[in-house]
DNA sequence: TTCTATGCAAAAGATTTGCACTAAA
DNA sequence: TTTAGTGCAAATCTTTTGCATAGAA
């Protein structure tokens, strides 16, 4: 997302108006790269401004979302759980017209992090998503 | 997933009852590549044995996947939606302990699927995750 | 002064839990 | 006969909605 000074101003030009709790809810997202919840929002904001409603952050995320300042983690389903009977590793393809999802079983040899983008950490795996329109909903 | 008899088997191995229920899930499951959500595999379900509760349903979803014949689709949360606020294409490291989620920042240009495998989708991005154990939860 | 945003409480959807009854072993 | 599984209803958790009031423009 850009500057909290740049997302008011876009806030201003759409007719929505700058209140404090919105104000903020910008500022503190500005600075935060923990991609977090909600709720974890709503904790950080309460601890600043203790009368804040989680219907405000709740309003003003999906207000952000709108705006494209702000993205949910990407996620294959929006009602619930999906369950693979494929349990070996491997990729997905998904429509994100029709959320059909389509299993990629082969290798990608070359996905491969250098050391200093790895941060220590000690990989397990990686998997790739695709993300598209499937031929159906393409003839819609 | 292993063959509907394979794992009738293992349930009797592990002391688990074969009721009428848990059999009719597992055989449909064993044909089913759609990754269904626990409400979907409900309805395929009371098709053919109109009884049975969601709460079998729940129940035979979580013993498949505690004996690994099941797995849910990668989900990078167990708590609710997460937001980023880097706007931009791009990819996750990922920790399956803590969930702690740190973006990478560049282009993993060999990942192309082949015509064959595209199944006629229209591509619009892809994105990987790499999975694994920071160095915080290494140490405990 | 107008009209949107806020906060509360209730609702909705997915999943889990408590418990009495049923049925597999 | 024993013990685990089932189904119901209630509970829980995340997110949305309705509505009266507060407050930004």
């Amino acid at each position: 997302m850009q500057s909290a000074e740049t997302i008011i101003r876009l806030f201003n030009q759409k007719g929505l108006k700058i209140t404090p709790q919105r104000r903020l809810i910008v500022e503190l997202l500005e600075e935060d790269e923990s991609h977090p919840t909600a709720e974890e929002l709503y904790q950080r904001v309460i601890l600043l401004m203790p009368d804040v409603s989680q219907t405000t952050i709740y309003n003003t995320i999906r207000e952000l979302v709108a705006l494209g300042e702000l993205t949910p983690v990407d996620s294959l389903s929006e009602t619930g759980a999906r369950f693979d009977t494929n349990t070996n590793n491997h990729h997905h393809l998904f429509c994100i017209h029709c959320h059909n999802l389509v299993d990629i079983e082969r290798d990608f040899p070359d996905i491969e992090l250098a050391p200093e983008e790895i941060k220590e950490y000690q990989i397990i795996k990686n998997q790739v998503t695709f993300y598209g329109i499937c031929k159906e909903c393409q003839e819609n």
